[in-house]
DNA sequence: CATGCTTCTGTGAGCGTTCACAGTAGAGAA
DNA sequence: TTCTCTACTGTGAACGCTCACAGAAGCATG
């Protein structure tokens, strides 16, 4: 058995050598660190001395052995990852909820469940208590985990409406439908009419909902739908790439686009310049995200700013709430229309 | 007290129950959780079975309360996060630290410690055992929390090597030098003779070493060292594009440049292509890491890969292991020149 | 004076595990 | 037989905390 020479850890105080110090009893001590009701200013104040002393700090499994709550949240990403983790938008969230959380002293957990094996595996350790909530970063419909959580009564928030889920899950998501909706019209506003669009994939609601906004508006020009200028993509750059000439094969004359992700619109921006086209002068895009990406792009990116720091603390503020015993609650936020050098 | 109608949380089976339904005691079912030694061979299927029915899973709360480990480690960052969030190398690490953290059943707690006051109480929550161990990802020297964990005995693994820590904390790096070195050979290869660099900060162990491969591959090849070709980034994007526009102004003739990451490889980029240079054909441009911004650029870059995926494997495994006990260890993994377009 | 209320304090029990220890049973050796 | 050794099993005592409860003290009210 070798000590380490480096410090060692030797073994923490404990609510006993606080309530000693100050003279109190363990009671008092724990009554002090839960809100301090109760308690004499005189014994507050000797109890708060000692914790400073000793350099006290609570044993959360104790605590959490005896109240059953874990004082932590679970982050959880069910998509297989890569495509996450290629989105700047990822990090923005993934920022603000570890801030956020931190505000109120609780641990983010990071779990991810991209195989089946892995999606059983914390589907049990969530179920079993091992956090007080979850949230979830997946938009797919029909994802088995965020049903399993859902029927067993775990607390959950989703980032952007869960299709398929039923009305009783909490979600906070930006208002997709609005966003399209004005960057449609900043296209026509523009004297665009050939306007194209790539989707997100049309199992998730900002694939459905920017695309039911892009044609709302449309329609309300009295322009007439012509499928020949929609294209699919899955938010990948890659895809926006493929997008983009498909579309320049089906509609030569499309003299605008609007790209549900401003990565998608990384890769629109390059089949363009491939095919020798100008933008904006010859055909005006329009992203979705406000990530960094747009901001990378050349020509930078007109784009619908999401609000990810106020969609962040909200999922957490919402999470934090419906743990405290709120029903489930949905947050739509409103975005923004940034307009850069790409329209 | 209003009870949920969708699910509800009931009370979880405990040890107790498995060991009645199994008919064996508390002490057989532990001893089947943790290894199965001196069980009998009935008696482990009878307990399996029994968890298997039950739907048991360990209290962790209740086992690290006796243990005083945690069986959870954290993974701390400690810059100013904007720019470990904007750089794509982040992800990819704790893609693969949580990964591979998984396949050992231990759960990543994210923390950041960008203020003096999140700092404070991440130290407090690490060195009171909240976590076994720490994956630090902090390059800057003079890192006080860094210090303090090491002072404190909290096992710990750095990614890259700590400027100024000593020699007694593991860490896990690429070969900077040596990469740096390949990339260098490689210009020379092409003919080029006046090969800029912009390094990271000086006050990183990229930064210091990624130059030093560079100067000393040019003084190999008896190439006199011009300090108008040495510039400074902090391997932000923006500070790429500052750092050619510098390095044009002071050495117009430069052929080559070696940029120390693949984001302020995508400014020079940018610089270059403002400043009405080809590349490859004026300037050769080189990169470091391999990130998915080395793909999106255009051309595509030529870069140095950084075993990513090896990189947090070994994290883990070092962190690990020294938390089992064992000594700080320093991991060394070797770089790949890739080539692509923009050499 | 008794009674009640409010504010404050201490104590015992127990959360669900692991660990140390004391057994038990059976096999083999003296 | 008796003793020792091995393989296995059960039990009490923690771990550090919170919670419920019992009480004490102070003060107003009946």
């Amino acid at each position: 058995m070798t000590m380490s020479h480096t410090g060692g850890r030797r073994k923490p105080p404990t609510i006993h050598d606080v309530a000693r110090e100050a003279g109190v009893s363990r009671g008092t001590v724990s009554r002090v660190l839960n809100g301090g009701h109760y308690v004499s200013p005189a014994a507050q104040e000797a109890v708060n001395a000692a914790i400073r002393k000793t350099g006290y700090v609570v044993n959360r499994h104790a605590r959490s052995l005896i109240t059953g709550r874990s004082d932590s949240v679970g982050f959880l990403l069910t998509e297989p990852q890569e495509r996450f983790f290629e989105d700047p938008n990822f990090n923005v969230l993934l920022r603000g909820c570890t801030q956020a959380l931190a505000a109120h002293d609780i641990p983010l957990l990071l779990m991810l469940a991209g195989t089946e094996d892995e999606r059983r595996r914390i589907t049990r350790y969530i179920t079993a208590g091992h956090v007080d909530g979850v949230l979830l970063v997946s938009s797919h419909s029909g994802d088995p985990v965020a049903e399993e959580l859902r029927e067993a009564g775990v607390p959950l928030v989703a980032c952007g409406k869960p299709i398929g889920l039923g009305s009783k899950v909490s979600y906070v998501a930006a208002d997709d439908r609005d966003g399209a909706r004005d960057m449609v019209r900043h296209l026509l506003s523009l004297g665009r009419r050939r306007i194209g669009v790539v989707t997100g994939p049309l199992d998730t609601p900002g694939g459905v909902e920017r695309l039911a906004g892009y044609r709302e508006v449309l329609a309300e020009a009295g322009i007439a739908a012509d499928e020949r200028l929609v294209v699919s993509g899955d938010y990948s750059r890659a895809s926006g790439e493929a997008g983009a000439e498909r579309l320049l094969a089906q509609a030569p004359d499309m003299d605008a686009v609007f790209v549900a992700s401003d990565l998608m619109a990384q890769g629109v921006l390059a089949a363009l310049h491939r095919a020798g086209r100008r933008v904006p002068e010859d055909i005006a895009v329009g992203g979705f995200d406000d990530s960094p990406a747009a901001t990378a792009a050349a020509p930078a990116l007109t784009t619908i700013r999401q609000p990810w720091d106020r969609i962040s603390n909200e999922m957490v503020r919402v999470l934090l709430a419906q743990i405290g015993g709120e029903d489930p609650a949905a947050v739509i936020l409103p975005t923004e229309l940034v307009r850069r050098d790409s329209t």
